[in-house]
RNA sequence: GGGCGAUUAGCUCAGCUGGUUAGAGCGUACGAUUCACAUUCGUAAGGUCACAGGUUCGAUUCCUGUAUCGCCCACCA
């Protein structure tokens, strides 16, 4: 006799359930895969693309953790030595600047009237603070991670793992320091990366000024108080009679000046008027062209923004103040010649907004095509002991197969950036981070992962770019460099899941440092998911105030209901759209499949579980078609199409089991045959076993809040039985 | 300016390597339901698979071009 539980007699309560299966799954040890049973011996890694410590986590965080979840339960169960590391990023820039504004808003003062110190410690608070949501936050999604594991990637061991691999790229020339022109952010006081620039339109003025003989077009007239060269093209027929070199002598914004002729062909000749002057401190192309002819570079706008003596009566303007006058004064000597209306991108800073101004600066840099010695390699094309470049790494590993990256077609933005990508600038002159391994005393320079020994050494001032860190996640979370028994086993990962639009921040130097340390490759598999949209696919957001907070749909609907409605339908890679009528009728089905048990556990009352029936060929063919299914839904979680696979066991469960199977089987429960009856029972509770387990890593607070509660023997807690074949 | 992707039922999308009547969910319409279901079940609605060519015995599925939309990259002074 089996007795069923009454509270199958109520709806689904995903509420009073969730927390306390989480809790048992916790206390149950088998999130860390040593505690796993003897069977799970293949490994099977992941690593959390760890979530910003400067807030809390958003819909595209609950589509990661659910992807990852489902594929770390799935293998769990197919018997792998499965591992999921959480974790939490400082990130850097974005941390620290938030944290910045808010003691300005609170107390009115900035960093420096703070100091180095004080402000460290109250982003600490906040970092703190921040992490422990998350990580409350991160199990209310039912991440089934081990939490013995977790990083932080600002931590001590990521610290170690950080100056390890900044000493040896030094040593090895990969890391230099250098005037180079750089991305300043006048507003963060700090330099930034090129993939940290986002490009706004503006609209603004063109003006045409007189060069001696010559008109030059600008939308930056503040600028060109120091400009003395003026560049054309070589084959340029209205410029043939000057010669490359020669001087001119002509009045300027504050007086005469001699200008030097220089001919490049970089110039485009349709543009303007195929005349430019050139600003090659403030300017990348200006300063490779100066750089090509070996010209003079001067400073004109300081690092707040402000000019430099060298503007004369301008001096210590701001540059936004300095335009007009400056135009007026042009206006006035006759330099100006017409002035258009003019529409273009101009560079500004991800994270504060502030306008990008180009600045000559002694900064760190990771040279990216540089020869050197890979001495042990993994990776394919390239052999141990042989001269690669980083850049070549990064290609070869997804070129060669490798890394598979899914879908496939962003391989193509990959190697489109790969084969346009500069020198990484990685110092940023922020507080927050890590702080780089050199010390100076003199003109001695020094670098390692301790500080030296002796007196008058004095740390460089600068810290990473966070993303120096967070590429080294692969390994630094298995205990790099110490050579542990983790990095042994787990490395490389399977599975690396992440949004595509940190596939050139992160992938691709994850990989780029990877294969330079380890000589191999951080994973084996990128799988890309999209930008989570809401119900009218507009990104959500806090200005339009149509954010959705996963927190408020595991209240609402259920922490499962909401997993579903993210995986369903949303192929790798595709954005996806979710607006809260998906999520309720996903919060139906695990009601759906609740009562479907309740049908079940009252059907197989008087029905022996130990025995195994004489089964009908209608029921045979039941199960054969279950197989069928099962096999389906395996193939579709192999190849990453968890869209479908989902799909699929929430279609046959609704629409085959409920509505066909459990239909038909009420004639032979309720009729005399007793062998038909047997047969059926029997079948229905294995339909029902098997469905959990399919369905588990999808919804698995329901599904594990069912399997307690089945009646049958020897059972294990779901997230470990057996996948089924 | 360069690159990538999308265009399939009212809406949101599937359709993997080309093949009999092109699918699902939601929505809509009608009907049935206190017999597992804070409901559920059944039935239905007639989409030139953006457009134009091509390859093929045969294309929504492959190739070329066009249009519209979206995203990414980029130093046009």
């Amino acid at each position: 006799m089996v007795a069923m539980n009454d509270k199958f007699l109520k709806p689904y309560n995903p509420q009073e359930t969730e927390p306390r299966i989480y809790k048992m799954w916790e206390e149950s040890g088998f999130f860390n895969p040593d505690n796993l049973p003897a069977r799970h011996q293949e490994p099977f890694t992941i690593m959390m693309p760890p979530p910003n410590v400067t807030g809390i986590l958003h819909m595209g965080h609950a589509l990661m953790l659910t992807t990852e979840d489902i594929m770390i339960r799935y293998q769990r169960m197919q018997g792998k030595k499965a591992l999921w590391i959480p974790g939490t990023d400082h990130a850097a820039i974005a941390t620290q600047s938030k944290v910045e504004k808010e003691i300005y808003k609170k107390e009115g003062k900035n960093r420096f009237e703070l100091g180095r110190e004080e402000l460290l410690k109250r982003v600490d608070q906040f970092a703190k603070d921040s992490h422990d949501t998350i990580i409350s936050q991160v199990k209310t999604l039912g991440s089934s991670c081990d939490w013995s594991r977790e990083a932080f990637t600002l931590d001590e061991n990521r610290n170690l793992a950080v100056r390890t691999v900044f000493k040896k790229m030094y040593e090895d020339g990969l890391i230099y320091q250098g005037h180079r022109i750089v991305n300043w952010d006048p507003k963060g006081q700090t330099t930034i990366s090129d993939d940290e620039i986002i490009y706004t339109e503006e609209k603004t003025k063109f003006y045409y000024l007189k060069y001696g003989p010559f008109t030059i077009a600008t939308a930056r007239p503040e600028t060109k108080f120091g400009d003395k060269y003026v560049v054309m093209h070589p084959e340029d027929k209205r410029y043939a009679k000057y010669k490359h070199g020669q001087k001119i002598d002509l009045d300027w914004i504050n007086g005469p000046i001699t200008a030097t002729i220089i001919k490049d062909e970089v110039i485009d000749m349709t543009f303007g008027t195929g005349v430019m002057t050139i600003t090659p401190w403030h300017s990348k192309e200006d300063f490779d062209i100066a750089v090509r002819h070996n010209l003079d570079k001067e400073q004109i706008i300081d690092k707040y923004g402000k000019l430099l003596p060298v503007a004369g009566e301008f001096s210590g303007l701001k540059i936004t103040d300095a335009r007009e006058k400056i135009i007026e004064k042009m206006k006035a000597k006759g330099l100006l010649e017409k002035e258009e209306d003019y529409v273009h991108n101009i560079a500004t800073a991800e994270r504060t907004g502030g306008k990008i101004e180009p600045q000559i600066m002694n900064q760190w840099f990771v040279a990216v095509n540089k020869p050197f010695t890979l001495a042990h390699s993994d990776i394919t094309g390239i052999k141990s002991g042989t001269k690669t470049t980083l850049k070549e790494i990064m290609r070869k590993t997804v070129d060669q197969g490798q890394i598979k990256i899914i879908p496939d077609y962003f391989s193509k933005t990959y190697f489109h950036w790969i084969d346009n990508l500069n020198d990484w600038c990685i110092s940023r002159q922020i507080w927050y981070g890590h702080r780089i391994p050199v010390w100076y005393r003199g003109t001695e320079i020094f670098c390692s992962e301790e500080a030296p020994k002796g007196d008058g050494w004095v740390q460089d001032e600068d810290t990473l770019d966070t993303w120096f860190s967070s590429a080294l996640w692969t390994f630094s979370t298995l205990g790099w460099p110490e050579k542990t028994e983790d990095l042994k086993i787990f490395h490389p990962t399977d599975v690396l899941e992440t949004g595509y639009e940190i596939i050139f921040f992160w992938v691709a130097r994850m990989i780029m440092m990877t294969g330079y340390n380890l000589g191999t490759v951080p994973f084996k598999n990128v799988y890309f998911h999209g930008t989570v949209r809401d119900g009218q696919g507009r990104k959500m957001s806090k200005s339009l105030g149509n954010g959705m907070d996963p927190m408020e749909v595991a209240q609402k609907f259920g922490t499962d209901a909401g997993r579903l409605a993210l995986i369903i339908g949303t192929a790798p890679g595709t954005d996806s759209k979710i607006d809260e009528n998906k999520i309720r009728g996903y919060k139906n089905f695990a009601n759906k499949i609740w009562n479907i048990t309740r049908f079940v556990l009252t059907s197989i009352e008087s029905f022996d579980l130990e025995s195994k029936p004489e089964l009908t060929p209608k029921d045979q063919k039941i199960l054969a078609e279950l197989q069928i299914i099962t096999k389906e839904v395996t193939t579709d979680i192999d190849e990453y199409r968890l869209y479908m696979a989902s799909e699929k066991i929430y279609h046959y469960i609704w629409h085959t089991f409920a509505d066909i199977i459990i239909e038909e089987s009420k004639g032979a429960l309720n009729g005399s045959d007793e062998v038909a009856k047997k047969s059926i029972q029997y079948t229905l509770y294995e339909v029902l076993k098997t469905n959990l387990k399919l369905l588990h890593p999808f919804m698995p607070f329901v599904t594990e809040e069912i399997w307690a509660n089945l009646p049958h023997k020897n059972k294990s807690l779901l997230m470990i039985e057996t996948w089924p074949k």
